[in-house]
DNA sequence: ACGGTTGTCTGAACAGTGTTCAATTAATAT
DNA sequence: ATATTAATTGAACACTGTTCAGACAACCGT
């Protein structure tokens, strides 16, 4: 077959993607196969190739997009009340990422399991997405820190934010004795809770010891 | 060609898992692969499945030895000093599982990268490992916690161990802006300050508010 | 010493993977 | 009406994990 103009360039783009999150969804990062994908979309797999470079870059075209969903799920959890007492707030957040990881496990999977190929970088556009949502953590604990320390709390909130990863990426793998989603919460709340007392301590007197 | 017998199963077993242990490090998860395994022990695949039920077995097996590895590269690096100040205990072991990712960041990814088909779990023996480690954490921590709170110290352990591979997992995988080891060593720092400052302050009040 | 049994080892085969590219042909420009 | 352009295909390539019939060395009982 040849040029069949059902859809455009971006309509066909736009379908593979949507193609690629359903099969991603529903099957997992071991079933996300180009064939797949192509065969939902009623095409080729030289089409797909046609519209995305690699898998890695159709991958992280999905990525961005769960990004996107996942900043959005977290907005929704704060309802306005972004600005109160950090720990309140944390806890918001914290609760609220694992919900989301709960309604979408295939995609958070994807979403950190997926690793380029060494030498090969993230695109700008997928770095600022990361920047929006440590963007909400740096809201969060901003009465802990002073004005002119931005670049402390920049710290602070990526810390916080590996560490949240940390813990749920190693309940998901099942490889640290971590099964119910219960133990999760609870782990998020302890890290929460002692994590901002630490910085509370550091702002009340950074240089006591 | 036939049996063989130049070695037993025992030790078919061990030539196998340095090979892959040697793949591993050299290549990384892309590169291990059954054939290339078989190939540097002069044996046919076929042989590896009669030794390894998977491959998924056989990385597990890997991961089995990394875990030792990293276990008694922890304990080099406390060298007796066991106990002491949990702060700086802690700030010792962090640093040391930062140099170890160093020294075998290949190692490392496949730890934790590989994840089981859904529905198989790992083998006692793995979580036994695993235990150990964070046994080094536990006792680190042990002053900060009575003797009635074995379950809390637990979790605080645990809690701690997520976080720092948090935020190794996420510098590794370049997703999150950090680049540079040095920013990895600066962000564990802040963790362990900050913990350990709020684990000391729950232990010095616990129902303060 | 000699068959029979046992169990190890191989290599071809199968179904799947990502990726490429000559060929085909519809849509467009001339 | 014809030439140009570019989208789409599907076969092909080099891989992957995994299985298994068959070949045969080592062992055992006689």
């Amino acid at each position: 077959m040849a040029r069949r103009s059902d859809h455009t360039r971006q309509e066909l783009r736009t379908l593979a993607l949507e193609a690629a999150r359903a099969v991603a969804e529903a099957e997992g990062w071991r079933g996300l196969t180009a064939r797949k994908v192509a065969g939902r979309i009623g095409y080729s797999v030289g089409t797909l190739y046609n519209v995305f470079q690699d898998l890695d870059d159709m991958i992280i075209a999905v990525n961005g997009e769960t990004l996107d969903t996942l900043l959005a799920h977290l907005q929704d959890a704060l309802a306005g009340e972004t600005a109160g007492e950090p720990e309140a707030v944390l806890r918001v957040l914290g609760h609220a990422y694992v919900t989301f990881i709960d309604l979408h496990p295939n995609l958070w999977d994807i979403l950190f399991e997926h690793r380029l190929p060494p030498g090969r970088a993230v695109p700008p556009w997928y770095d600022e997405k990361v920047a929006r949502l440590l963007g909400l953590l740096e809201q969060a604990i901003a009465p802990l820190f002073a004005d002119s320390e931005r670049s402390e709390r920049g710290r602070a909130a990526r810390v916080l934010w590996c560490a949240m990863h940390g813990i749920c990426s190693l309940a998901r793998s099942g490889k640290l004795g971590i099964v119910s989603p219960d133990s999760v919460d609870a782990m998020a709340g302890q890290l929460i809770t002692a994590y901002t007392e630490g910085l509370r301590a550091r702002a009340a007197g950074p240089d006591r010891h």
